[in-house]
DNA sequence: CGCGAACTTGAGGCGTGTCAACCCCTGTGG
DNA sequence: CCACAGGGGTTGACACGCCTCAAGTTCGCG
């Protein structure tokens, strides 16, 4: 009890108790659910798989295809589908590389091991992204791609994918274009973790995990964080303490609800407004 | 003279006039400028350019071509040669995208820059190396690319690397490889960049630099830095004190011999140990 | 030869890491 | 249905590595 009022003694914007009745009066809880209630229906398992009739095929690998190249692509990119449970790993550093391997439910991680056990997590991926493309420089995967929740990918091998991509064009610059979009964003994260202080990370963390659900349809606003402190801290390059400091001065702030994982961003602007001076 | 004497005294290892008698005895300095020398002798500019006789056809992006593809590229992706001195952009953030380049000679840097002037040195490109991977994504350039030395380098027209790419197998699957290879190294560095000390930040750098100076046939101990501490500390998320620091260090170490720009690397197993814990 | 940029070094401050205690949720078994 | 265990999250106190600011030195270039 005194630790309590302490606490709200400091966060002198927002009670505690509060936040609870807010978040529950905007059915916060229920919304940030959407994404895995609705994306990720661990029911329903096709055993056929067609690019031309997926759901993320407008977020996915063939963007702006047309229908025959769809019908190609069905035809010749046999896609199998491929079930993790959550903390299941889909390839680890040193496997042979064969596939990519596009998300069709769930949500992953990617991360590079140290021998003396420092992680370095590279990348959080959902669904209609690609992982694997690291393997295709040596023949080897380089990181780890471990499934962060239940999910489902869409397995695609690499010497179909090439042989298709040389008949259907646009396929082929979908391809380079997702490549190089994944050299583009590593170039973010190598600008957030070579010169943003500790709040820029995570409200660009957070801003570009809300645009990546809107992009899906789903709130920007009310999200459930699929990992963990710690592994956002590896992903920012700052420890688990500071990331949990930071989301409670947020809070503090008014930037935000937070609620174990459950995030409810109230002012996206004032977020954005920290990034301000660091974008260009 | 004291300030000379009060740094004898710390650095106890070696005495700065013993170091200048040993890079000079070792012909250190004269090595160190070969890559400069020998590279990039900029009177000889051919106003033809064909892959199939150019000295970095083994690193560069035809790696492992037959004959006859080779006479297949140089026919159909005609690039031409552009030269750029010291400090001059061959594109910069926002330029549209129409090509990628091949470094024939010289050096360069590429960066991110932020409003408020916080620059990402995102890489160092030498010889053989590809700039501009970054705009296939977008259609625009999302860096800025430097000359960091008096450079020339091959444009190859993306609209035709694509074309040619779809006819020779080999070319499409190198294509491929680099851009992959591209987003392991800068998986490397956020690594680095994430969970590394000063120390091991700067030796890797070191390492690395070595390496790939070695891979073009010049000496991995004797080097000269093209890019300014600044610029070091901007890819190694340091501030160039740090690097200074951290040069003047290793020195006291016996692990190196720095004087401004030339470092002579006396002891690359020493270096290699401070990241033996981090790599895996 | 002299100027300015780059580099080195020092002293002190600050942001993030470290260590530790406690709390809160979830899941499990009685 | 409750008790309990354990992992994840929060918060505090303190330490330390890197940054900041400043002065002095060296070097390259005009």
């Amino acid at each position: 009890m005194s630790s309590l009022s302490g606490r709200t003694e400091r966060m002198n914007i927002i009670l505690p108790m509060e936040i609870d009745r807010l978040m529950k009066a905007a059915s916060f809880i229920e919304a940030a659910h959407a994404y895995e209630t609705v994306v990720a229906p661990l029911h329903a398992v096709p055993s056929k798989v067609a690019c031309s009739s997926c759901h993320l095929r407008e977020i996915c690998l063939p963007v702006g295809l047309t229908a025959a190249e769809f019908d190609l692509i069905d035809l010749r990119m046999v896609a199998e589908r491929r079930k993790l449970s959550r903390g299941a790993s889909l390839f680890r550093a040193g496997d042979r590389f064969d596939a990519i391997y596009a998300i069709w439910t769930g949500f992953f991680k990617t991360f590079v091991s140290s021998k003396d056990g420092r992680d370095q997590v590279t990348g959080f991926q959902m669904g209609g992204e690609l992982i694997g493309l690291d393997g295709i420089g040596t023949g080897r995967h380089q990181v780890e791609a471990m499934a962060i929740e239940d999910s489902q990918v869409c397995v695609i091998p690499y010497g179909e994918l090439e042989a298709v991509a040389r008949d259907v064009h646009s396929l082929q610059r979908q391809l380079h274009k997702a490549l190089s979009r994944e050299i583009v964003r590593d170039h973010g994260v190598m600008l957030l973790l070579g010169s943003m202080h500790a709040e820029e990370r995570v409200a660009a963390f957070l801003l570009n995990l809300a645009h990546r659900l809107r992009e899906r349809g789903f709130s920007a606003s009310a999200l459930v964080l699929r990992m963990s402190r710690e592994e956002i801290g590896s992903y920012l390059g700052l420890k688990l303490e500071t990331v949990s400091r930071t989301f409670s001065k947020f809070q503090a702030n008014g930037l935000l609800f937070v609620r174990q994982r459950q995030i409810q961003i109230t002012d996206p602007v004032g977020l954005q407004h920290l990034l301000d001076s660091v974008e260009a």
